[in-house]
DNA sequence: CTGAAAGCGCTAACAG
DNA sequence: CTGTTAGCGCTTTCAG
């Protein structure tokens, strides 16, 4: 394997010079330049990055931290955090799969260890108190998805109160009073907020929610299905249901279908995330739209900022959701 | 940030035996062990793998290069590989959203250049001659979704003829006879491949392929809209609709929704990929199952084996596809 | 079992 | 514009 040496030996001149050529190009004369280029095709050299990264401490590498990819929620919000990523030159490290809090531990210092400029971490069910320690003591970490008080700079969030008082006034005002919900894990932060705020938002209309119509799941598809069988058999009156994202609204839509529940005639359904498939289903899924491609633009940007400057800078970013009206709630008469 | 000297001295050993107590513990005694294991914690002494990579030339990182995560495929076949790979104790860099011959060239040199152990490459519209080329001059490359002649041992594909001629068969059973085609770019092997032998049985059993109902799409959601719009602005005759991949049925099957043409009472639709997606809709969606988990943990093993022993050795891999019979067919009277 | 010493390939002052 | 010279932080013989 050709180092810069080799070239430097073949094309007559000092390795800083070949250095130069890769990094600061306008400081080497076109004469010399041709040469170490000359020579750096002939002896097929490709440059050590690695070595680089060591004296340099950068890498132009931002990490990204996601949990499972299999949902159609984390595919796009990857899939631009990358093309923003890239478009500032830079390249993405993506650790998926990072579920529990010892994981996506793991994944940080590796990512670390690696050398990133920084990090965006989705933090799925890692306690806050984790995350304040984590914040307060690498400052070149980025959260999404999650807002940890004093580091608001640093995070970038849908707000999920709004969101789901959006889904909870929708319900009220077509007439449901019969409402579940199927939520996430009860330690998970955003599903926390949810559902508060749906809660809140039902009980100030004057109809409480009843805890035995709220089943915790996992943002997952099954968990969906499994909440839907499990309200449905509960016997209670049942109207609406709420499911805290896509994913679950569509296992929750196919248990309705496999039994014979007509969404939205008999049941109405609401989902949150607004993923693409929300749309192509039948009924068309009414839903809270998070605005991904905004939430992974500025996640970038700060993380950018981060690894340039240091200082995060941005405006606080809490983003607005926004009601997708669709097919699948009914009015009731 | 403390490095193994400041760990050495704060222990004082070398920073040979620092070393040795991260990589070869066996070596050393079990007091100095915890001695210097001691000093790690009280200085928060983190390891700088680019360091340690300089020199061992390894970085226990399997870099996977694909293209856009927006559909429904990418995203757990990345999520498969991530598992593997870190079941088997290394780390997976992926570089996602790389589509063009450029791009992936692009991805496939910042990841040498990084060290990755092995490449995983989803080639996408990268001909086959640059792909040659590339596995002849880089040992640890392998393909996944894609076979090069010559290299069959570091290739891993599903055998595209036979899944299209049992989609051709279907149709054919069922009684079809007008038959049109959303398939995939001109420039892409998969699906020159698929096509090839979907017209083949179809002209085996004398309905030859009529090239007026062949769209080329790109195998994305929006492709599948704009064919079957084609398609049914055509005005020939057309019961049936083969969709080179799921996304583009889904695209398809929107459109029909749109357009109030009913599927599969008047028009059926045939998949190809079954993704997760597919037995949701509605109706469920009738496609040929590629064994993404298996092709997954395929390409890591070969992969994997590569990076430590440089023999690929693994049977060659050429994955079978099988026909999932559901709803978006329809057998004529 | 432990230490000394020689780099891995590259960059970054500092001179010239 | 170009070369010299120190390292970056870690691993790895080779002795002891």
């Amino acid at each position: 394997m050709a180092t810069i040496r080799t070239v430097a030996e073949h094309a007559g001149v000092s390795t800083a010079t070949v250095s130069r050529v890769m990094n600061t190009p306008q400081q080497v004369s076109e004469g010399t330049r041709a040469r170490v280029e000359t020579a750096m095709r002939e002896l097929n050299f490709s440059r050590n990055s690695v070595a680089a990264s060591l004296v340099t401490r950068r890498s132009d590498c931002i990490g990204l931290i996601v949990g499972g990819l299999s949902g159609a929620f984390f595919a796009p919000l990857v899939n631009i955090v990358e093309e923003t990523v890239s478009a500032a030159g830079s390249y993405l490290i993506v650790s998926c799969g990072k579920d529990t809090p010892g994981e996506v531990l793991a994944a940080l210092q590796f990512l670390r260890q690696r050398q990133c400029d920084a990090i965006i971490l989705f933090p799925g069910e890692l306690p806050d108190a984790a995350l304040t320690a984590l914040l307060r003591e690498q400052a070149n970490v980025v959260v999404i998805h999650r807002s940890v008080v004093g580091f608001e700079d640093r995070c970038v969030q849908v707000d999920n109160a709004t969101g789901a008082r959006l889904a909870a006034r929708h319900l009220i005002d077509c007439g449901h009073r019969d409402i579940g919900v199927i939520s996430g894990p009860a330690t998970n932060p955003e599903s926390v907020q949810r559902l508060a705020a749906f809660a809140d938002t039902l009980a100030g209309a004057g109809v409480p929610l009843d805890p035995a119509l709220v089943f915790a799941g996992d943002f997952r598809l099954a968990s969906g299905r499994q909440g839907m069988a499990k309200l449905l058999a509960g016997g209670r009156p049942l109207s609406a249901v709420f499911c805290l994202s896509d994913q679950m609204a569509f296992g929750a839509l196919d248990y309705c279908r496999s039994v014979g529940v007509a969404v939205p005639e008999r049941l109405s359904l609401l989902g949150f995330d607004d993923v693409e498939f929300a749309e192509l289903m039948h009924p068309r899924l009414t839903t809270v739209r998070q605005p991904i491609t905004l939430l992974a633009r500025t996640a970038v940007e700060i993380a950018l900022r981060l690894s340039r400057s240091g200082a995060p800078s941005g405006p606080q970013a809490l983003l607005t959701p926004q009601l997708m009206l669709r097919d699948s709630v009914r009015r009731l008469a």
